[in-house]
RNA sequence: GCGGAUGUGGUGGAAUGGCAGACACCGGGGACUUAAAAUCCCCUGACUUCACCGUCGUGCGGGUUCGAGUCCCGCCAUCCGCACCA
């Protein structure tokens, strides 16, 4: 036992850093002999504010499992890279006159320090970035499969877009009526925009979810938002017209109860029919006004139904015979089914407001409720419905009425997503090119394979157009072209991507990243995929993880990859917030800077409080007090080298407690239990001090157990303990059962289940005979005291209850 | 409205139906020190008590059980996601 210096987290943590870099110690291996573990975090935006310390709690999680996958003998894949397209950037380089790609190169080098400042054991040799032509031509690439195969099309319809981005938007951008890079609100307007048809795997996309293992509400979020509907198109001929109306309703069985129909105010069929209407300028007005009005307008404080009738036009309730007067009614989207409803105000609450505000029949189908108070959505027993009469389970009157609108040949069967096709272009500069041609002659012409990538122009104004065009379209050079296909003259298609192009298969290109002939060789992909696990944030869940397992599944469809799923397991971090318990924002002020308290405690007692604040999964507020609480627990570790002795048992409870902790850690680790991990240890330590002295044997078993969590200071203890191989390439300790057997326990007596005593017993005490011998014993002879003794339960190694009278 | 989660000390949080509050933070007391920092030791859910003992205690109300923070039924509150989705 000699004098220690102090623990300098400093010194000893840049010392590691280096090594580790000039070793490559944390490169995947290129053999594919063993095992492999695939483990990924969603590779970071490289913004210009750098990280903050929400930022490492995935990568922290994630880099413990890697770093205890590698002692437990399986060949690590660990990437990281950088989803570097967006509009961020490109704001920032508009407003400080740079190229965004000066700026994306310098906040990527600064995100790398940061991260290499933490210790992660990343692959960087296998860094990707989705702005280099490198990768993205295989973006480009798999985009060019897509269209293809029929799944790129152009359409014009009313689209999300962002005034103030001046963008198109998906619908998983706009989700809340917001954009999602300003905050501000979006408008709908009439656009020409290409759509990837991810609707055409909807179903895939529900299916493939039985074969992961993602956490119960990532899955069911998933399905949300997908949002399959069975149920039935119904077509309404208009009464005096050779035309029809379809809708689209998930009860058929109620048609009996159809009193009028409600269109959404921008359906199609309204101008077709303009001269019949009779009330076409009350129609304009109305279409006006809602046109007018927010999303907070229409789904929050439109309780109130507004509408109005259409003169002139009505249709014929195809089962019944009946007219049935149709309504204009911004209840009803344009986006959803067919744009067009059948009202049944007895049954449904909205087709009930509105009967009632307008005055129209409410006819009951459905016995069970009252309908002069509300509609009535329970079961019950058909009524007024001919041959559904008396039917009295939903399931088998919607299948009689199937089956009848089959044979009157005037419906069919539909199934209904609210998951709409994903508006794919921005127009913008900083994004990947969409490499279609328009020709004038041809249509729509794709780039030939071998001219990709398809780079983009250098320019210096990258200015949004005005005309909602993409600065792309300002440059004579770029947009004028020859058409692949006849040779004449032709321009480029000038909008790019949106940001989740490139981060929708980066996970492909890490299995091999710098392939120029194929995205990825077949072999590399066959070895390391699926992703083994997956850790990342829940506000992906319907956008990036909706993505890209689509884009993932038309490559197997295609036979470019061998699984049909990219990601085994999903797992999700929750937030880290301010100090004051709110999300970490700028505007807020309350942002902590990883630098600063890496400064001050070091990188391994950050990640240690980064693990230790609380449940994983769970919204966590940060706390400086308790991030010193966790370099004091290190401190306490370093000290524990004062105590190593030459020999090689000092105290049976000890090494006990040093199988339990092995236990204990690595099993948490497997759950993602950090915390309680770390709790094991320090009681393990706050043991280990209590001690005159430890073994060299328990020391290293701590380091090895510790050592993903705290690695520098581990190494260097390692190192200090005369070991010149790294502690990385140590296998991870086991733990022996036996060892963990104690010969005498102590449990608590309960009186009728309240605990009035403890007891030590021998540890291998049968039920049979603790049931039979503990109720002489002196001490639960104390508490009995004499009374009538009615049940005796004995829980091995817990406790015995004593049921008395 | 629909879906998901959460509710335990002053704080973050532990707890396969089996000793509620592990492990920490904060706070209090003591040791060491000229002093401070660091470190070490002790106390720290509430009420009662000098202390032991005892009583109460996991959002609320019921229930199942020898035994409930945990399971069941009914509420309340908070957070997240979706939302006039036919």
């Amino acid at each position: 036992m000699s004098e220690i210096p102090a623990y300098q987290p400093k010194a000893i943590e840049s010392k590691w850093q280096k090594i580790w870099a000039e070793t490559h110690a944390f490169e995947a291996e290129a053999s594919h002999e063993k095992p492999k573990f695939y483990g990924l975090i969603e590779f970071p935006y490289p913004s210009g504010h750098g990280l903050h310390v929400g930022h490492p709690r995935s990568n922290t999680a994630m880099d413990i499992i890697a770093r205890k996958r590698r002692m437990q003998g399986y060949n690590v894949l660990f990437p990281i890279g950088w989803d570097a397209f967006g509009l961020p950037t490109e704001n920032y380089a508009i407003k400080n006159h740079v190229h965004p790609a000066k700026v994306t190169k310098e906040n990527i080098d600064h995100f790398r320090s940061q991260l290499q400042m933490l210790g992660f054991s990343f692959d960087y040799s296998r860094e990707v970035d989705t702005t280099d032509p490198g990768y993205f031509r295989w973006t480009q690439w798999i985009f060019l499969k897509m269209f293809e195969h029929g799944l790129v099309f152009r359409d014009k319809t009313l689209v999300n877009y962002c005034p103030s981005c001046k963008v198109v938007l998906s619908n998983e951008d706009s989700q809340g009526g917001k954009c999602d890079i300003c905050h501000n609100d979006v408008v709908q307007l009439p656009k020409d925009v290409w759509y990837l048809r991810i609707t055409a795997y909807a179903d895939r996309l529900l299916e493939g979810l039985k074969d992961v293992d993602y956490p119960e509400n990532i899955a069911q979020q998933q399905v949300n938002w997908i949002g399959k509907s069975t149920g039935a198109f119904v077509r309404f001929p208009f009464e005096g017209l050779d035309e029809e109306i379809e809708i689209y309703t998930t009860r058929p069985d109620t048609l009996f109860g159809v009193t009028f129909m409600v269109m959404a105010p921008e359906h199609p069929l309204i101008d077709k029919y303009a001269d019949r209407i009779r009330n076409m300028d009350a129609i304009r007005a109305y279409r006006d006004e809602c046109a007018k009005k927010t999303e907070f307008e229409r789904t929050q404080l439109a309780k109130e139904k507004t509408g109005l009738k259409l003169e002139g036009l009505s249709a014929v309730n195809p089962i019944t015979g009946k007219t049935v007067p149709i309504y204009l009614s911004d209840y009803v989207m344009m986006g959803y089914g067919t744009g067009a409803i059948m009202a049944v105000p007895a049954h449904d609450q909205r087709d009930w407001e509105f009967a009632t505000k307008f005055g129209i029949d409410i006819v009951e189908v459905i016995q069970g409720g009252d309908i002069t108070k509300e509609a009535y959505t329970g079961d019950g027993v058909m009524v007024n419905s001919d041959f559904l009469n008396g039917y009295t389970n939903k399931k088998d009157s919607i299948a009689r009425m199937l089956e009848e609108i089959e044979k009157r040949g005037i419906g069919r069967p539909g199934v209904q997503y609210k998951m709409k096709d994903w508006a794919f272009n921005r127009q913008r500069y900083w994004g990947e090119p969409i490499p279609l041609i328009h020709c004038p002659k041809c249509g729509v012409v794709a780039v030939p394979y071998e001219e990709l990538p398809l780079r983009l122009p250098d320019v210096d104004d990258f200015e949004p157009g005005t005309d909602g065009k993409s600065p792309l379209a300002r440059i004579e050079s770029f947009v004028n072209c020859k058409c692949p296909k006849c040779g004449g003259d032709a321009k480029r298609e000038t909008d790019t991507m949106p940001q989740w192009a490139g981060s929708s298969w980066y996970f492909l290109r890490y299995c091999d990243p710098h392939n120029d002939q194929v995205y990825a060789d077949r072999g590399e992909l066959d070895y390391w995929m699926p992703v083994d696990w997956y850790n990342g944030g829940m506000e992906h869940v319907t956008r990036h993880l909706l993505y890209s397992r689509f884009w993932h599944q038309f490559l197997y469809d295609i036979g470019e990859v061998g699984c049909p799923e990219p990601y085994a397991k999903r797992t999700a971090q929750g937030l880290i917030l301010g100090t004051d318990g709110e999300k970490m924002s700028k505007s807020r002020g309350n942002v902590v800077n990883p630098e600063e308290v890496v400064d001050e405690i070091g990188a391994d007692a950050f990640r240690c409080y980064e693990m230790f604040m609380g449940a994983f999964d769970q919204a966590i507020p940060w706390s400086t007090n308790g991030a010193k609480g966790c370099k004091k627990f290190l401190d306490r570790v370093w000290r524990l080298q004062e105590k190593v002795g030459e020999g090689d048992s000092y105290s049976p409870a000890l090494n006990a407690a040093v199988h339990e902790a092995v236990k204990k850690v690595s099993e948490d680790i497997e759950r993602m239990k950090f915390n309680t991990a770390i709790a094991a240890m320090m009681s393990l330590v706050n043991e280990m001090m209590a001690q005159p002295a430890i073994t060299r044997a328990e020391m290293e078993t701590l380091l090895k157990i510790l050592s993903p969590v705290a690695p520098h200071i581990c190494e260097e203890m390692w190192q200090n303990l005369g070991h010149t191989e790294p502690i990385h390439h140590q296998p991870w300790p086991v733990w022996d059962e036996a060892a963990l057997q104690k010969s005498e326990v102590e449990i608590a007596v309960q009186i009728n289940g309240k605990v009035r005593g403890r007891i030590h017993i021998p540890a291998d005490l049968t039920r049979e005979s603790a049931e039979k011998e503990l109720p002489e014993n002196p001490e639960v002879q104390r508490l009995t005291n004499g009374k009538q003794i009615m049940k005796v339960i004995f829980v091995p190694g817990r406790l015995l209850n004593i049921v008395v009278k």
